[in-house]
DNA sequence: GCTTGACCTAGAGTGACTTCAGGGCGGTAG
DNA sequence: CTACCGCCCTGAAGTCACTCTAGGTCAAGC
């Protein structure tokens, strides 16, 4: 599978594909002989993943210490439970923040809606 | 209030608040004999608003053009109110976004638990 | 054989802050 | 009275996570 359709398939644009891999976040990819990069159905979820933590905001850094504890081996898996259980508590914030925008913006349309109408109604 | 009272209160910080006024988002803030900021409780909703709409992913620029078409008076309310419609559609992509990353998150850590346990019952 | 399109790299640019360096003012403890 | 503290000021540099640009390779189709 090539950039592009990794690109679609994960939900990231290429550039991001590839400077997650200049990062190290993804393993090298392999190459074909063109030179253009192969991802495996591996690297696919690894992209996948990523795309998800970041779009609820997890830092970079972060998940490269995910991926990096991943390549360390079972030793590992307490700290990366408690990892992702620490994502948890962000994405609870994140939905208290969508729920008080949406009850402001809820009356702020139906307070606007009301001026709108005020205003077609105005003599003149 | 000062702008340290006012970072509390709207949830921002105080380099963020200077900033914001510095790009126009608010109007230039009333100052003391100290040359000091002093915000008005008018100050702190649209700071307050502020902090919601951008915790929720609307850009600067967008939020700049919303203080300015309030700036403008009644002639913007259908402006506004679309404005506002539109990034409650941002919200319902952020709630996907959170409640996809939830469900993989969920299932994650589940896993996690029972190879913890598997490790943890191996002999030697 | 020439163009088109998808890919490549290295590097510059962007958005939205955040931190830093250097300085002022007002209160209080010595 | 002055030394220090805490909070504030400005302007500029730094950071994070991309995103875009310039210049180039290569396989495929006309």
């Amino acid at each position: 599978m090539k950039i592009a359709e990794a690109a679609a398939a994960s939900d990231l644009s290429v550039d991001t594909i590839r400077f997650y891999e200049g990062e190290g976040l993804l393993d090298p990819v392999a190459r074909g002989s063109d030179g253009h990069r192969r991802f495996s159905p591996r690297d696919l979820r690894w992209l996948s993943l990523f795309q998800k933590l970041r779009a609820t905001g997890m830092p970079l850094a972060e998940m490269k210490r995910y991926a990096d504890l991943a390549r360390a081996g079972e030793a590992t898996y307490t700290e990366r439970r408690e990892m992702l259980e620490a994502h948890q508590g962000r994405l609870a914030a994140q939905q208290a923040k969508i729920d008080a925008c949406r009850s402001l913006l809820d009356e702020k349309v139906r307070i606007y809606r009301g001026l709108e109408e005020e205003v077609a109604g105005k003599p003149g």
